[in-house]
DNA sequence: ATTCAACATTGTTTTTAAACAATATTTTGT
DNA sequence: ACAAAATATTGTTTAAAAACAATGTTGAAT
């Protein structure tokens, strides 16, 4: 992890909401004092158990948010991609995250201390309600992973992952950062009915599986059976 | 489902939130048009899918709060006890409820028409930050639940629900308003099965079990049976 | 180019919990 | 008080998915 501080909002690409409301109420970008920090792939971005002490933007790259579990087992509960916050879920109640962060890929996320963002929103309105949404956003698909994980059979959870992704990537066709393992882990399965149900969707020319890369060939199917369960 | 409209706060026992807000901001009460509506025993007092409309307080009595799965199968989240939102989850991203809420037991809500509620807390900001705070709570319940349901096995989860159900009616002697059926929709596990785990923790001197009243007798064990899944 | 480690695959066994089935008990409505 | 419905209980069977095991493949490091 590389860092860079006092980063200037002028030369950052992605305008977001934080920038956005510093605008919107006058005042200089410089005071939130923004900080990039360049992870590597699988290296920890937060963790689970510490302290939030600041509010972390993903600027690009991937990271895969998840619960670390009983028995050293993860819940990937989704993924992050740029212009979305890292640490929203544990940002009003608890002091510590709730679940773990780390990135998938070469990410860089720019942070702003708590406190600033607090004094940020206090001011304006509209930015705290736009917080509130991202944070609404988050809560209504960790409830549709409670109804997947609860009461799918492990098919349609994989199917569930694999529709999921190509809304992520933008397409029927992508190479996905997830290994098989990973997979299993954003599905509730294990890694070996992962790899199995993926060579069944093949067989059954649903998809087309070479190493990471997925071309979803009959997507009406593959709706019919997460939709089923 | 009966209504009393136009409520006056100065006779509600339970000062909340709402109340406190528009009095810090010398807002007459009145202006909030809170009004009352009283349910018996298991009807609907929201329902998945439909419109949110209003916040809702629960006054007295006992609410469930679950999502209405696949195959007409339940999962029960929380449950829900005096001087609690009710709409909280779906508050801020969604039109629409995400999940289902029925009485338990004759309750009594409140309600406030959303429109109202968002222009009061425009005026006044440590409101929705305590909006902001509830809702937060509600979402580590519902991270705490994924790894329940995914992770341990039922009995660990039954061990779970008789936990939280003594935190919720606050002693380790209880009258539970739930039947088996939702134990079980409680703790993601078959009506059968909760029964089963109910006699299996009663023979093992955990609980006394008698109808629905539990008797927690040795609560570390219980703890224990929580903790290893 | 070779070795090691991580990742992927496939078959087999075992565990877990649901589903099914039958019966008992309690509650509710008339 | 009685019938009917809802709820609870217990035993048995079946299905689902994890765990285990063995092997293959790929890719990075030296």
């Amino acid at each position: 992890m590389r860092i860079s501080k006092n980063i200037d909002c002028k030369n950052c690409e992605l305008k977001c909401d934080i920038y956005t409301a510093s605008i919107e109420i006058d005042e200089d970008p410089v005071k939130l004092k923004p900080t990039y920090a360049y992870y590597s792939k699988n290296e920890y971005i937060s963790k689970q158990g510490t302290n939030v002490s600041h509010a972390i933007f993903l600027i690009n790259g991937s990271a895969k948010i998840f619960i670390e579990g009983l028995n050293n087992k993860n819940i990937i509960l989704y993924l992050m991609t740029p212009n979305t916050y890292i640490g929203l879920l544990s940002f009003f109640e608890t002091p510590y995250y709730l679940y773990s962060v780390k990135a998938m890929e070469d990410t860089t996320i720019c942070m702003v201390e708590i406190e600033v963002l607090k004094s940020l929103y206090l001011k304006n309105h509209d930015f705290l309600l736009k917080l509130n949404k991202a944070f609404g956003k988050s809560v209504a698909q960790i409830l549709n992973k409670i109804i997947t994980l609860n009461q799918k059979h492990i098919r349609g959870r994989i199917a569930d992952s694999l529709l999921y992704l190509s809304q992520i990537y933008g397409s029927d066709y992508f190479e996905m950062k997830l290994s098989r393992k990973e997979l299993g882990e954003l599905s509730g399965v294990s890694e070996e009915n992962a790899v199995r149900l993926l060579t069944e969707f093949k067989n059954d020319n649903i998809i087309d599986v070479k190493g990471r890369k997925i071309n979803i060939k009959d997507r009406h199917l593959l709706t019919q059976i997460s939709n089923l369960g």
